[in-house]
DNA sequence: ATAATACCTACCAAATAGGTAGGATTAAAA
DNA sequence: TTTTAATCCTACCTATTTGGTAGGTATTAT
């Protein structure tokens, strides 16, 4: 399960693809609109911006931007900086890699095969999730 | 990423598929050879057998035996159990379900379409990967 | 009887999740 | 130049979950 955290910043993403024309967006707007409470969406976009997935502009009709097009960001990106790792196990991760204690041939795991299949695909899906893909499949009803 | 209780129940259940025949094994001797504490594989083995995946023999020369073949336990059970629903969103899984509280119109969701998508393909994984399945991926190297 | 086992109840410490409080700094507008 | 509205920064907080431990009781083969 994703985190609020990460639920809060992928709804917060989506609004800013949707009201690209508009920006910059400030972080109270969307924390009224989507319900998400003031100061915990601050400290997330907080760490959006670290991660330079989005910019902001400071002072009296700031707020934050995408920072790239709707096709450059996707929920790989997002998931990955909130919840860490996508996959099951560590051993089947990439970038937060650790061996099993007691695992003698570890490419010889038949766990650790079915953990690597499902974190492909799962990357592969989240991967394909940009916010423009997103958007797409709120237009296109007829799934 | 899967709980250490999920992680150390699948390995124990793998344990017993491999050793099928000298049924029934003691909890002692699966904790010390996969390194798992023992009072914690104790209490793990409860849940299982609660949830009739393994059953047991109390007594001297007792233990647990898998309840079913190794075609009949698979991780999607298993992980269910532990770790409860596999889904990304509560949106999204069949069992835990619970809508969102500012979503208008789920099934016009872009996000929920990603997560069902995911989920979908997890749980294929995970059925698939019954115990059966897991030690014929060992023996074949070739994958 | 004894040994070895499952089973049961209670407790516990550390980490994580999900926030809140209070302000300092910046920049546009009046 | 003052006011307003925004980001940014530091610190704190509480409840829940995770990953165990402790200490025993009941059961069964030898």
């Amino acid at each position: 399960m994703l985190s609020k955290k990460t639920k809060y910043a992928i709804n917060a993403l989506v609004y800013l693809a949707r009201h690209a024309d508009e920006q910059p967006i400030p972080v109270s707007r969307i924390a009224e609109e989507r319900k998400i409470p003031l100061k915990f969406l601050e400290s997330i976009f907080s760490e959006l911006k670290n991660a330079r997935i989005v910019k902001s502009k400071k002072g009296k009709y700031g707020g934050y931007s995408l920072n790239g097009g709707t096709d450059d960001i996707d929920l790989a990106q997002v998931v990955r900086l909130f919840d860490g790792a996508i996959a099951l196990l560590p051993c089947a991760t990439h970038d937060y890699y650790e061996p099993c204690e007691e695992c003698l041939d570890e490419t010889a795991c038949g766990i650790r095969k079915v953990a690597l299949e499902i974190r492909n695909a799962t990357v592969a899906s989240l991967k394909e999730a940009t916010l423009a893909n997103i958007l797409a499949r709120e237009q296109n009803l007829t799934r």
